[in-house]
DNA sequence: TGAAATAATGACAGCGCTGTCATTGGTTGT
DNA sequence: ACAACCAATGACAGCGCTGTCATTATTTCA
């Protein structure tokens, strides 16, 4: 009963090697190497046989080789909380994994629930099962101390996507969010408006501090006064945005336009609004940032901020990559601009409403 | 100027490996390494002893090693369609990393954006360059032929979330999609609406023909005749929702209540019906499908059917696992229960509106 | 032109595991 | 008590690459 079929005869054919394509090339394994890995020292007829020879094999060098034999991972970890509405991390994402692409990392995911008690534990694990190079932070997670320092402990680079504290030589990104909300809220004012309400997010995020600043010197900007009740706190939350929404519309004299610090909120002041029967822009103006897809699907699509978090995303997940390489990477110099997105959530106010 | 520290004295102290743990529990490496891949043909107390050690020193496997000395690479990919409205992704997102987290495999991912000449090309560098052992593919994706086909030639185990078409001993999870359809359906019925229109999704995802088959199911059920002019075609996207929402409500007699086949393009017809002051659900009722977060945060909310992606998506990863780690695994046998989440855009209707 | 300096290349030892196969220990049946 | 068996364990050769260091071309400068 034996089997004529030599035991090596396999169908399956094997993906090419560092010495296949060094036999090729006529050259060492190490020629190889180093042209594949973009080292110096290597005359350029020798490296354009090397890479012709790759070519010709449709040569990729294995992963788990490279990482076993070398110190470097080649891999990125992309820590995110959670969250309810995906579409910021998707960009996020999208952002980061394109970078990773053109760096030739490999990019891998930890969802968090927040709030966590294993938080440390969950991060340590994650960084050392899964061997990582470095990481990226988008808000909020750049602002947890300790997920700091047990990256400096372990010695790993991170970089942080709009964080609200800063960190010396620190890799990261900003945007100019406070400009943005400056503009916004000016666009109001001039459309009017008079009594501008507030809706702040999450204080552990950095955006909502720059928020809130850009609508104080818009308020500044035109010499209307700071009324305290004007301005709620919320958790960039629909329903906090729900529920700070209710408050401001309680006030005996409500606000004639609301700046909610995100789109999610936003809606909840929509919700709120519609709730109570008001029209939109009619009575009540409401303006959003972020331009999630919620912002244009709702009626009426909302005023909003569009920032550029792929872009800036790509950006630092580079650098981070570009700093993992061992190149002297400067931090980033300047953030990145957002822009207004008009629509039809915000509307003229006529002039006999005025000031309270 | 020699340093009196011995070269070996590293203040980053080192990983453990097989050879420590082997060490510390007095046996050879390959009994550890049979004790850690769960192989049998260990004594108890010796696997005892080796979990001991494995415990103590907090040890952990090298996923580099393991995959180039073995066959496995330990790897997963989820290719998916890069969707405006991430939330479906998310969660199938989050189940898949649950399921690999439990069965110490790793996700990677591939977001694709359609249509896509080098669909192919992408795939096929994707799976050889990442080194995937199998590969999860939601609708509609799962439905590609030729991805379907290039994953056979290269013998790499897929597993389909909500595909279309059969596929033999196949991998692939369903849900009630088609009794989901009909029961919401019903529920418009039973509310005393007689004109039902229905907006259809993208035809190439499987879950667009099994709604529209509980919607028609329920109206034969109730004695409803089917007006084809109550059925248009949607993409499953907002504005798709919005263009045939409009072709419905122009009709001379529209409908009183759509059924539309997910909640993006019921919000773009509640954006619609509002754009032309119509008050839902007073004089129309919408249902959507999937019940993302604009369901929820649109006003007024949406009455949605809530399917278990999570879950299911978790299922049939960890199928796939293990599979990939040699068992004989069945299909999964039942289809994973939808339920209708009652919200405002859906109201009785009065009696006299009855039939055209 | 030759020695010294530098650039280019190669040889080879691991990295930490798993697969294969050999060996040892323990059990069963007679 | 001994062969015949099977369970339990171990020895060892890679997997495909990079780091280190040795070696060989090539250039530079006196």
């Amino acid at each position: 009963m034996k089997n004529s079929v030599p035991p090596k005869a396999q169908s399956k054919l094997k993906a090419p090697t560092i010495f296949d394509v060094a036999k090729l090339a006529g050259v060492s394994i190490k020629t190889v190497s180093r042209v594949i890995n973009l080292e110096s020292n290597v005359r350029a007829s020798t490296r354009e046989r090397v890479e012709e020879a790759v070519e010709a094999l449709d040569y990729r060098p294995n992963a788990a080789a490279r990482v076993l034999s070398g110190k470097r991972f080649y891999v990125i970890g992309l820590i995110y909380e959670n969250p309810n509405e995906f579409s910021y991390m998707q960009k996020v994402l999208n952002g980061a994994l394109k970078a990773c692409e053109a760096g030739g990392y490999t990019l891998l995911l930890l969802p968090l629930t927040l709030p966590n008690p294993d938080l440390i534990d969950d991060v340590q694990r994650f960084v050392s099962q899964s061997r990582l190079d470095g990481v990226v932070l988008p808000a909020p997670l750049g602002d947890f101390s300790e997920i700091q320092r047990l990256l400096n402990e372990l010695n790993i680079p991170y970089a942080r996507i709009t964080p609200k504290t800063e960190a010396g030589d620190d890799l990261s990104v900003q945007c100019h969010d406070e400009q943005a909300s400056f503009d916004v809220t000016q666009f109001l004012i001039e459309q009017g408006h008079r009594r501008l309400g507030c809706i702040k997010g999450d204080p552990i995020h950095g955006a909502t501090e720059h928020r809130y600043r850009g609508y104080i010197r818009a308020l500044q900007a035109a010499g209307i006064g700071l009324h305290s009740e004007f301005v709620r706190d919320g958790m960039f939350s629909f329903e906090s945005g729900k529920t700070a929404a209710r408050a401001l519309l309680d006030l005996r004299e409500p606000p004639t336009a609301i700046v909610a610090s995100n789109d999610d909120m936003a809606a909840g002041t929509i919700f709120e609004a519609r709730e109570r029967g008001l029209s939109i822009p009619g009575d009540l103006s409401v303006v959003g940032f972020d331009d999630t897809p919620i912002a244009s699907h709702i009626w009426p699509p909302l005023t909003t901020v569009r920032q550029p978090i792929v872009e800036m995303a790509e950006a630092i997940t580079s650098l981070l990559i570009r700093r993992l390489k061992g190149e002297q990477v400067e931090p980033l110099d300047q953030p990145f601009a957002c822009h207004v997105v008009t629509r039809a959530s915000t509307g003229i106010r006529a002039a006999e409403d005025d000031l309270a």
